[in-house]
DNA sequence: TACTCACAG
DNA sequence: GGCTGTGAGTA
């Protein structure tokens, strides 16, 4: 319970409490309230819940035979993330394992199969999981305006805007005193009705006369400056925030309130599951005494071992808090590094007030796989993964799309292999098509993939000539810079060869004659034009298929009668299907950007300008 | 651009 | 431990 006793002053101004209503600067407030929500065995609770079942069946989520997620049920019997399936299994008698959706190999889908798959054939997709993750976050964001996934299971939320208008309607006339925004804050001599903190408390010093410094429902505790009373509401928009999430979608959560993300984070990870953890400020150093300076965010590695090393071995927060008692001690120590330095004493503080970023847009997409032992052998193995990467690339841009209404599309891919020799190369390059039609983006992403692969034997080769490439350990293709080209007007800015040369094309009414274009530089594989049509200032190294090794192993092409060397033969067909593909992605390029870039080549300055600052307003808003 | 390292969940 | 992701740094 809430007890109200304010202090004859408060420590806050009205600043501080005004800068809350400001995305931008309520981070950094003394009255600043954070959240950090974090789904429980997230893993295992979609498959408890895409199954069916209860919270007390146990269930644990697998990858091959490894736990990646083990329902808290599951935790009961001592199941933990550590043990293999067989060991978990043993623990645990009537244990529920369920397994992940997987890609079979060859296939560009993933399915939930009745079977236990094998590492052999299959690839794990996580997608379900991100699906699902989104439907959290979609329920944050229709709640909160700053909202920063930190993860697919977990993401922290500035409340301060929700604080500040829940304040304005529980003391409507507050403001009427101010005169100046550096005024001090009035004395609250009531606290309204309804107002009380919700979830686990932490308790100050000055409220730990009982025993433990944790207490029941029945505790006090104390709401004396403003400080107290914003976390208190924000406690109370948390707990609605997580029962919503439940409600809605049946994930149980746990939460942690704070002044600052590090706080809240350290918060919702105290009790768990389905609970959640309130520090005030002042209870801050108590909350601080059940971790080591390694359990913050970032200095889990080498950076928290390597100061423990400086401050001469590990030093308890407190310690590190009463001894550093300014800055500059603790930089001396920290080797000069006085950035460093600043994030530990304001960390040990719990005033580590970094912003949170509202980044829904992904940078890059990578769909990985590790091999075992020889089965990727040969580079025949590698194409039907090949195609699995490409599908799983695929539905994702696909659930971009949908989710963002939008056709975001990547600028670049990279192919990265990493042979059993422990060599590893990549090949990334610019992506100057971007269908929107999936059939066709699927088509070109396989080509292009190819040809990176292609590129990739050669770089080998040339580079590495003592490594054997193959046998394959593992692959991995990624594409990334991505754009949102529904709102593109003008191609301008995003393909500048391209859309000269196109422009040009519409302006003499000429229509582009890519199938000519490709002949005409046949002795360039597909990857070279991608390559070199952006620009030709840093030309990629020449790539000699004519070189390799003549085989006896040749056949005619059916399409060009040319004789093609079997090593070739799947290049020169993708370079066939490029061929083609190329004319059918222009028309289709042409039909969805066509007529912009019409209106964009000068014909209607006025509008174009206009629709291009609408398209600025636009895109602050967009997350692409 | 290619590659490595660090960190996290 | 396997898998996915971000960011920093280097040449």
């Amino acid at each position: 319970m809430a007890l109200l006793k304010f202090r004859k002053e408060s420590k806050f101004k009205y600043r501080n409490l005004l800068d809350l209503n400001d995305s931008k600067k309520a981070f950094n407030s003394p009255l600043s309230v954070i959240c950090h929500i974090d789904l429980n065995a997230f893993f295992a609770q979609c498959e408890q819940l895409r199954l069916g079942l209860s919270d007390n069946d146990p269930v644990v989520c697998v990858q091959w035979n490894t736990l990646i997620a083990v329902s808290y049920a599951a935790r009961d019997y001592g199941v933990t993330r550590m043990d293999r399936l067989e060991q978990a299994k043993l623990k645990c008698p009537n244990l529920i394992p369920a397994h992940t959706a997987v890609f079979k190999k060859g296939e560009p889908t993933w399915k939930y199969v009745d079977y236990v798959p094998s590492p052999v054939n299959h690839k794990v997709s996580l997608d379900p999981y991100r699906r699902e993750g989104k439907k959290v976050l979609n329920i944050f964001r229709s709640e909160c305006d700053l909202v920063e996934k930190a993860s697919v299971d977990e993401s922290f939320m500035d409340l301060g805007r929700l604080v500040f208008s829940k304040i304005m309607s529980l003391f409507p006339s507050f403001l009427d005193n101010m005169k100046s925004t550096s005024d001090k804050l009035p004395v609250i001599d009531k606290l309204p009705e309804g107002l009380d903190f919700k979830g686990f408390m932490i308790k100050k010093d000055n409220e730990a006369e009982e025993e433990p410094e944790i207490a029941g429902e029945n505790n006090i505790y104390l709401v004396e400056d403003w400080d107290d009373l914003v976390i208190l509401i924000g406690s109370m928009i948390c707990y609605d925030l997580r029962k919503k999430v439940e409600e809605n979608l049946g994930y149980k959560t746990s939460g942690g309130v704070g002044r600052v993300k590090t706080i809240a984070k350290l918060a919702s990870g105290y009790q768990k599951p389905d609970q959640q953890t309130i520090i005030r400020n002042d209870a801050i150093p108590n909350f601080l005494k059940h971790f080591r300076l390694t359990d913050f965010w970032s200095l889990g590695g080498k950076t928290g071992t390597w100061i423990n090393e400086n401050l001469g071995g590990e030093t308890p927060i407190s310690t590190i808090r009463e001894h550093y008692s300014n800055l500059e001690d603790l930089t001396k120590i920290l080797d000069k590094n006085a950035e460093l330095a600043e994030k530990i004493y304001l960390m040990v503080r719990g005033e580590y007030a970094a912003p949170l970023e509202d980044r829904e847009a992904v940078k890059s997409m990578a769909s990985n796989k590790n091999f075992r032992g020889n089965s990727v052998s040969k580079r025949d193995d590698l194409i039907p993964w090949i195609r699995v990467f490409v599908g799983e690339l695929l539905l994702r841009i696909q659930d971009t799309d949908e989710e963002y209404n939008s056709i975001i599309r990547p600028l670049k891919m990279t192919l990265s292999v990493l042979s059993s020799s422990g060599v590893r190369h990549s090949k990334q390059c610019t992506l100057t098509q971007s269908p929107k039609d999936y059939d066709l983006l699927s088509q070109m992403y396989h080509s292009t993939s190819l040809a990176l692969l292609k590129h990739l034997e050669v770089i080998w080769n040339e580079t590495t000539p003592s490594q054997k490439m193959f046998p394959i350990i593992n692959a991995c293709l990624s594409i990334l810079v991505f754009v949102n080209l529904s709102g593109i007007n003008t191609l301008d800015e995003l393909m500048p060869n391209i859309r000269k040369r196109r422009v040009e094309d519409v302006k003499t009414g000429q229509i582009i004659e890519t199938e000519h274009e490709f002949k005409k530089v046949k002795n360039e594989t597909l990857l070279e034009k991608f390559i070199n049509s952006r620009e030709r200032t840093s030309p990629s190294p020449e790539m000699k298929f004519d070189n390799i090794p003549d085989t006896e192993n040749t056949d005619n092409c059916r399409i060009c009668g040319d004789k093609i060397d079997i090593t070739e033969w799947q290049t020169h067909q993708d370079f066939h299907l490029a061929v083609n593909l190329e004319s059918k992605i222009n028309r289709n390029f042409e039909e969805s950007y066509g007529e912009r870039l019409l209106n964009s080549t000068g014909r209607n300055k006025k509008l174009n300008k206009k629709s291009n600052k609408a398209q600025d307003r636009n895109q602050s808003k967009l997350p692409f």
